[in-house]
RNA sequence: GGAGGAGUGGCCGAGCGGCUGAAGGCAACGGUUUUGAAAACCGUCGUACGGGAGACCGUACCGGGGGUUCGAAUCCCUCCUCCUCCGCCA
C-alpha cells in the first residue's frame, strides 16, 4: 500500500513534465507548420508579405533544433516512466476492497456468523450410509471410473444419477426463470482480461486452468461470464437492473487442496452450477436489497428441495479480494456431520465494475460505475450429497425430492437395477 | 487452416501527414413556438488523467501494441475483432 502511494506520486510527478514537453512540442511544430508547410494560410500570407522561401525555412530549422532536443527528452522520460507504469498497475491489480462496515471482523471461517438455521436435521433410526456409499450402491455414482477418465477429483453420474443431476438443474434455472431473471448460455472459455475485470486474476490464477496456447481460460463460475457480459459498456440507467441466470460448466484446479476433502462429490474439478448475476445502479442502500434478493432465491431452492441449511455472515478475513460482504449458505450433510458450504452470495459494489469498465449513466447524464452482485443457485453434484444422504431409506434407496419428480419422469424411487 | 475486405464519438458516417477531438446525419438533452403533441427553428451534446476555489487550462485517446516523422485518425509493422469466399467439422 504505501509503496503503490510512493509509485503514484512518482507516476503524477513523471506525467506533468511529460505534459510540459508534449506542449512544448506541440506549440513548436504548430509554428514549424507556419513556416513550412506550403498549404497553410499563414505561410502563403507570409509569402504576400514578402518573406523569401529560404528565410522560412531557416525559421523553421531553428525551431526543428528545439525540437529535437525535446524529444529526446521526451524519450528519456518515458523510459523512466515504464517501469513505474508497469508496477503502479500490477499494485493497483493487487489491492483489495474494503469490507463493509456490517461484515464480522474475523481470521477465517470459523469466526463466520451464524444467521439463522432453516429446516430440521433427520435423525436416522438405522446405520445411514454416506452418498459415496449409496451411489456406488445403486450404481449411480462411479468414482473410479471418473478417476479413471479425468485423473482424481473427476467422477461419473449415471442413469438416475445423471438424471437427478440435471433435474436439481432445471429446477434451479426454472425457478430463476420465475423471478423475472433472464436466461442465458454464455461461453466458459474466457479471455484473460475476462478473469482480471471480474477479479479472478491475478490473485486466483492458480486455480484456473489455463488454455496457454490461446490466451484462454476456463472459468470456475457462470458469474465471470455473466458480469462481463456488459463490460466496456455504457447502459443506460434505464436498463438496471440487469438481472441474469446461467447454468454452466465450472472448472477449478483446486490447487492448494491436495489432501483436503477427498471423499466423494464434495470437491471436484469440474460439476454444472446455475448462476444468478445482478448488474445494479451505484447506489449501497439498493445493492444490499439486492443481496438479499439473490440470497432470497438461492433459500427458496434450497426450501423447495427440502434441505436444512444454515446461513452465515461470512467474516472479514474469509471475503475475497473484492467483496464487501457474503453470505453462505451451508446445507446439512450427515456424512460430513456438519453443514458444508453449498451456496456463496457476494456482493463487490463497484470492484469488478471499475476493472471491467461497466458503466451507466444515471439521472444527471453522469457517468457511473455499476454494483454488481452474484450468488449461487444450485451446484451439482455437490448438493447432490445432501439430497442423497437426507432421502436415503433403510433398504439402501433414496427417495426423489418431491420438486424433483417432474423433471424425472415422476419417478419417486432410486432403487438399485436388480 | 487458406485468400480477400473492414474496424472513426450512444448509433450511422466524412476524413487531405500540420489550422482535426475529429465534418455531416440520427438519437438525446435544454429552449422558442403550440391548448397539448408533432413539425420547424436556436442551443448543448465523448472519456480518462493532471492543474485550478472557479469560469476554465493542459495531456492522452479514431480496435490494441509498437515504429517512421518536428508533427499520425491519415504512412509502416504486429496482434485482436468482424465480414465475404474456399477448406474442415459437432
Amino acid at each position: 500500500m504505501d509503496r503503490l502511494l510512493e509509485v503514484d506520486c512518482a507516476r503524477i510527478a513523471l506525467q506533468q513534465q511529460l505534459e510540459a514537453l508534449a506542449t512544448r512540442a506541440r506549440e513548436g511544430g504548430e509554428k514549424i507548420a507556419l513556416y513550412r508547410n506550403p498549404k497553410s494560410d499563414s505561410y502563403k500570407r507570409a509569402i504576400e508579405g514578402g518573406s523569401s522561401k529560404g528565410d522560412l525555412a531557416d525559421k523553421a530549422k531553428e525551431i526543428q533544433g528545439d525540437l529535437n532536443a525535446c524529444k529526446m527528452e521526451r524519450k528519456e522520460l518515458e523510459e523512466q516512466e515504464k517501469p513505474i507504469l508497469e508496477e503502479f498497475d500490477s499494485l493497483m491489480l493487487l489491492i483489495p476492497q474494503p469490507a463493509d462496515p456490517d461484515v464480522v471482523v474475523g481470521k477465517d471461517d470459523a469466526d463466520n456468523v451464524e444467521i439463522r438455521k432453516v429446516g430440521t436435521v433427520r435423525e436416522f433410526d438405522f446405520e445411514p450410509k454416506d452418498h459415496v456409499q449409496l451411489g456406488t450402491d445403486l450404481g449411480i455414482v462411479d468414482l473410479e471410473r471418473g478417476v479413471k477418465l479425468g485423473g482424481t477429483r473427476n467422477y461419473v453420474l449415471k442413469g438416475d444419477g445423471a438424471l437427478l443431476h440435471q433435474a436439481v438443474i432445471r429446477l434451479a434455472f426454472d425457478m430463476m426463470i420465475e423471478r423475472s431473471f433472464t436466461p442465458m448460455f454464455v461461453p466458459v472459455l474466457v479471455r484473460e482480461e475476462i478473469m482480471y475485470g471480474t477479479g479472478y486474476f491475478p490473485v486466483g490464477r492458480d486455480q484456473a486452468y489455463l488454455c496457454e496456447r490461446d490466451e484462454k481460460s476456463l472459468v470456475g463460475t457462470a458469474e465471470v461470464p455473466l458480469t462481463a457480459y456488459r463490460s466496456d459498456e455504457i447502459l443506460s440507467a434505464g436498463e438496471l437492473p440487469l438481472k441474469m441466470v446461467a447454468m454452466s460448466g465450472c472448472f477449478r484446479r483446486e490447487a492448494g487442496a491436495a489432501g483436503k476433502d477427498t471423499h466423494g462429490l464434495y470437491r471436484i474439478h469440474y460439476f454444472e452450477k446455475v448462476e444468478q448475476v445482478i448488474i445494479c445502479a451505484n447506489d449501497t442502500e439498493l445493492s444490499k436489497e439486492f443481496h438479499q434478493e439473490i440470497l432470497a432465491n438461492s433459500e427458496a431452492v434450497m426450501q423447495a428441495l427440502e434441505l436444512p441449511y444454515r446461513v452465515v455472515n461470512v467474516c472479514s478475513g474469509d471475503l475475497g479480494q473484492g467483496q464487501v460482504q457474503k453470505f453462505d449458505i451451508e446445507t446439512w450433510m450427515p456424512s460430513r456431520k456438519s453443514y458444508g458450504e453449498t451456496h456463496s452470495a457476494s456482493r463487490f459494489y463497484e470492484f469488478q465494475a471499475r476493472r471491467l469498465k461497466l458503466r451507466y449513466r444515471d439521472q444527471n447524464k453522469k457517468m457511473r460505475f455499476c454494483h454488481t452482485l452474484n450468488n449461487t443457485v444450485i451446484a451439482s453434484p455437490r448438493v447432490l450429497i445432501p439430497i442423497l444422504e437426507l432421502n436415503q431409506n433403510r433398504d439402501g434407496s433414496v427417495s426423489v425430492p418431491s420438486a424433483l419428480r417432474k423433471y424425472m419422469g415422476g419417478k419417486e424411487l432410486i432403487e438399485p437395477k436388480a
